[in-house]
DNA sequence: CTGAAAGCGCTTACAG
DNA sequence: CTGAAAGCGCTTACAG
């Protein structure tokens, strides 16, 4: 502890430009434009510059040059997570999707600065004011309808924004191609020899695009001369739970079924286990496909078919549509291609 | 599109603490003094201060704030990944962990720059020369030794720098009470009946906690009178495939077994599937307990026990150890307790 | 309790 | 190609 301290008091004095040049005998003005790599300054200056800079293990202080540039270089990104919520529960969907944010404004040279916010004590977005971040980049439940609401006014008065999956269509979004997804779900179920197909999802859920995924089901199954039936979710419940109540529910309508398409993964999780509980057997009894690709759909119990965004595309749309805001320039690109994981819960032997 | 640049570049001038200074009729230093909380301002001057600040809708440039201070107000958490590593696969525990460790941070008053870490052109720690946060807390995988090494540097430089389960003695590092939970697990076992109790795991691993719970794990069996059996696990592999040839292995051995404590739950997960698929049923023929307590584990069929760490705690442990450090203060807690999570693959009927 | 002034460490016109 | 100087927007001794 003792020897720490006098290490750190050594390194109280901080190594500036300015001793830079010194140590390089030119000014300090010329050291700032060799360590940017502005191509006015000669190689061999710049050459002499970066060793002196790396003899004194200089750094550039980057509060300063932010200050003098006005640019933070940061990206904010913000998860919204349900009021009640522990942080670690928070859906593996968007702790994926924050992984490739991250590479991807690393990649671009930015940083990011997280956070997970619910409650309204919680919410702040101000991130551009306080000239921490250059934009925000949000992400995360849409069943947190306050924070949605916070960030809406946010975005209308100006801030630099962009999101996953809005509720709200006059900000600016990226989402999957959920009609492609469910069509493509569906018709592999289809395929798979199903007939009587059932949606478990909804058509009225904020989260837009479980009804665009109820639709591209529809349309598949339409092309395909057969009847589509769509059992509606609870709200309010886990996605688990809002599955299990759909088996329950759908069983006790009396519908016959051969096959379910879960509009998301936790929902699926949730029917596997009410049927298989119950005694239906997947896929012998009946097939399951979910949406979204999280990877406990594929340590299920038969491993879960699914369809999975492209994450690492989807984080490099988000960067590039808030980069391309910042700018000022137009980012048409808004949906996120999917495939499918087609496992055990959709083969019929 | 047109509308919003007149709108851009009217928010080009930006208001400014002298601006503010103006409007209330005081000084730019009161100005900063009243926001800033400062009790010497008088209650009257404050309350003028704010309003003012609030009508010209004032925020405090930070970069300005940090260049005067030196603090940054930001702890940086790099998670470390293996350099095939899709970002969107991560292990689930470590993205349970970055929640945890923003929530404490933003509680704090600190915002956390997270970044994902793996390649040797990747690599870069240097946040606080470059005054971008305080500190850094170091988490992910052990399986990427390079990036150890290179932090493992750093923090003997004098870096700020914490980690959760580090392979190194000598960096300071927080840990899950690995030795109390493989007691918990394998005592559960024993309780529930069981008694060739194999472990699946390792004394070798540069993961410590391994070689911890196994010594856990040992020291239950011991006390209940009966023989310990490791399998030790293959290098290299995807934890998922490590546990299926573990299986493998133990059943080549001929060694008879009753259940298996795997030392992490993607090991686990391995096991049950590769179980399960060679008609072994769980929990009839074998019982089966993880440690980590990630999401996939309660899906699976049947749902594992596991042991968990208090993930809350140890968010907040990490940050409060790390902010320690910044203060040059002691910080002795280093353990995160843990609990059984009991469900069916563990319940003898 | 408040104000005038210095200075944190850079970048970037402006000269040469 | 290089240097002297201004200034980004704050905080905080120093006076009063």
């Amino acid at each position: 502890m003792d020897e720490d301290n006098s290490k750190a008091k050594a390194r109280n004095y901080r190594v500036t430009s300015f001793d830079v040049a010194a140590e390089a005998g030119v000014s300090q003005s010329t050291v700032s434009r060799a360590l940017a790599g502005d191509p006015v300054v000669s190689e061999a200056t710049r050459l002499r510059v970066a060793e002196a800079a790396r003899r004194l293990n200089y750094s550039v202080d980057e509060n300063a040059a932010r200050l003098r540039t006005g640019k933070t270089g940061t990206l904010a990104v913000v998860v919204i997570c349900r009021p009640d919520e522990d942080r670690k529960d928070l859906n593996p969907f968007t702790y994926s999707l924050l992984g490739t944010i991250c590479a991807a404004a690393s990649v671009r040279g930015y940083e990011t600065l997280v956070s997970f916010q619910d409650g309204p004590q919680n919410l702040s977005g101000r991130y551009e004011e306080r000239r921490k971040a250059d934009g925000l980049i949000l992400i995360g439940t849409t069943q947190n309808l306050d924070a949605w609401n916070y960030y809406r006014d946010l975005g209308q008065s100006g801030m630099k924004l962009v999101c996953w999956g809005s509720p709200f269509d006059d900000l600016e979004w990226i989402r999957s191609d959920n009609h492609a997804g469910a069509v493509l779900a569906t018709d592999h179920l289809i395929n798979a020899g199903f007939r009587q197909i059932v949606c478990i999802g909804s058509e009225n859920s904020l989260q837009r695009q479980f009804k665009e995924r109820y639709d591209g089901y529809c349309e598949a199954i339409h092309a395909a001369g057969l009847t589509p039936a769509l059992i509606e979710i609870e709200e309010g419940l886990s996605r688990e739970e809002q599955g299990r109540r759909a088996v329950r529910a759908l069983k006790a309508s009396g519908q016959p079924f051969d096959a379910i398409f879960a509009v998301c993964d936790e929902l699926a999780l949730g029917v596997l286990r009410e049927l298989t509980e119950t005694g239906t057997r997947i896929p012998q009894d009946c097939g399951l496909i979910g949406f979204d690709g999280i990877r406990a759909s594929a340590h299920a119990m038969p491993p879960l078919s699914s369809i999975q965004p492209d994450f690492t595309a989807a984080g490099a749309m988000l960067v590039d549509k808030l980069l391309a805001v910042i700018a000022g320039k137009a980012h048409e690109q808004r949906r996120v291609p999917v495939s499918l994981l087609a496992r055990e819960s959709t083969r019929r032997s």
